[in-house]
RNA sequence: GCCCGGGUAGCUCAGUUGGUAGAGCACAUGACUGAAAAUCAUGGUGUCGGCGGUUCGAUUCCGUCCCCGGGCA
């Protein structure tokens, strides 16, 4: 840190970025915790951290249980937000998301707060640094239309409307191949050539603190299995059966979430809840592979990486807390 | 004790008219630009229950023993 700049007014060139911090990590890491002993932290230096939900499901209303959504015990008296702001009928995506994120990290950071980004979906995360494709809503006929087609159909289609692409893709690669079809029919022009541009991204306007926890991975599945069976017991047969009685469109975020098809089949009595609970947990242990996978290799390298089982949010966030 | 059925990958099971085997799942690794708790890709699993016999060669045929189901006594 240079003295001479910190003497310097703000209309001296480099004025100095509000702080971001930001906790990645896969299912059961451990990382809601770490964020709110960093709030506290912040506190006892006389500052403020804001907690802002980065995870796909925890963002659902109906989800309470299910995407162990932290509760008011575990948040400590820290404020929380995105939290099952979304009602289940509405589907969320990542650049829905990161508007919403962008708009609380604004308003937390006008109050002289730190917010302090929390979640596991990285997609999430990486739209909201880096920004993402300006890509406008599809019409809702086209996109109802194109996800209808049988993969091979979509695939044949994207063939030759949008050849460069589909060459790109595997051709059972579903959700992909649906993506970039409705892309260039809505649109007229391919996903690629929208790609060439990225928007709404806020990397450069903050100072960034990272850390993406990366646990042991038997210690993980073994939290996971711990964890599903825990869901069971406390709510979550109830929370999908409410969710079930709302008769949602099972193609909805909310309904293919971790849980809710494993519990649905047992409330339809396509098979026991010894049954439901192995299926829901080895989703999670899936679930939790893919996680690590992205986020070992897909965020910028200068992006912290903390292996191990014990994080300490006063060694991981120092430069942010003796800031 | 007798009669059936079965013992092949971590699990569930195919298969080999005799030339030492393969699927799904699990597991591992990876990709990832607007429903990402999504969607995909790649990979190896192994005394083919034990011991003998026949055979150039047995996981496959024969004998025998063991184990697991079910039935009869």
């Amino acid at each position: 840190m240079n003295t001479a700049t910190s003497l310097s007014g703000p209309s001296n060139g480099a004025a100095k970025l509000p702080p971001l911090a930001l906790i990645a990590g896969p299912t059961a890491s451990g990382k809601s915790d770490l964020a709110v002993r960093l709030a506290l932290q912040l506190a006892e230096r006389g500052k403020r951290g804001v907690v802002i939900n980065a995870d796909s499901a925890q963002v659902y209303a109906d989800l309470t249980v299910l995407s162990a959504r932290p509760s008011q015990d575990d948040m400590q008296g820290i404020s929380h937000r995105l939290y099952g702001a979304w009602d289940g009928a509405l589907p969320c995506s990542a650049a829905d998301w990161a508007a919403s994120a962008s708009r609380e990290v604004a308003a937390i950071h006008a109050q002289g707060a730190v917010p302090i980004l929390t979640g596991g979906t990285g997609l999430y995360l990486r739209t909201l640094i880096d920004g993402i494709a300006p890509v406008p809503n599809i019409d809702p006929a086209i996109r109802t239309a194109v996800r209808a087609l049988p993969v091979a159909e979509a695939y044949a289609a994207l063939g030759r409307e949008d050849p460069d692409r589909a060459a790109k893709l595997d051709p059972t690669d579903s959700l992909r191949i649906a993506r970039s079809l409705e892309v260039i029919r809505a649109t007229g022009r391919s996903l690629a050539a929208w790609q060439a541009d990225k928007v709404g991204g806020i990397g450069r306007m903050v100072t960034l603190h990272t850390a993406i926890l990366l646990p042991d991975r038997q210690w993980l599945y073994d939290r996971c299995d711990r964890r599903f069976t825990q869901m069971l017991q406390s709510g979550a047969i109830e929370e999908v059966r409410a969710l079930l009685a709302r008769d949602l469109s099972p193609e909805l975020p909310v309904m293919r979430a971790i849980g809710v098809p494993e519990i649905a089949g047992y409330l339809n009595g396509a098979w026991d809840l010894a049954e439901a609970q192995q299926r829901g947990a080895q989703a999670t242990r899936n679930y939790v592979k893919r996680q690590t996978t992205w986020l070992r290799h897909q965020p910028p390298p200068e992006w912290h990486r903390i292996c191990g089982e014990q994080f300490n949010a006063q060694d991981i966030f120092a430069t942010l807390l003796h800031d």
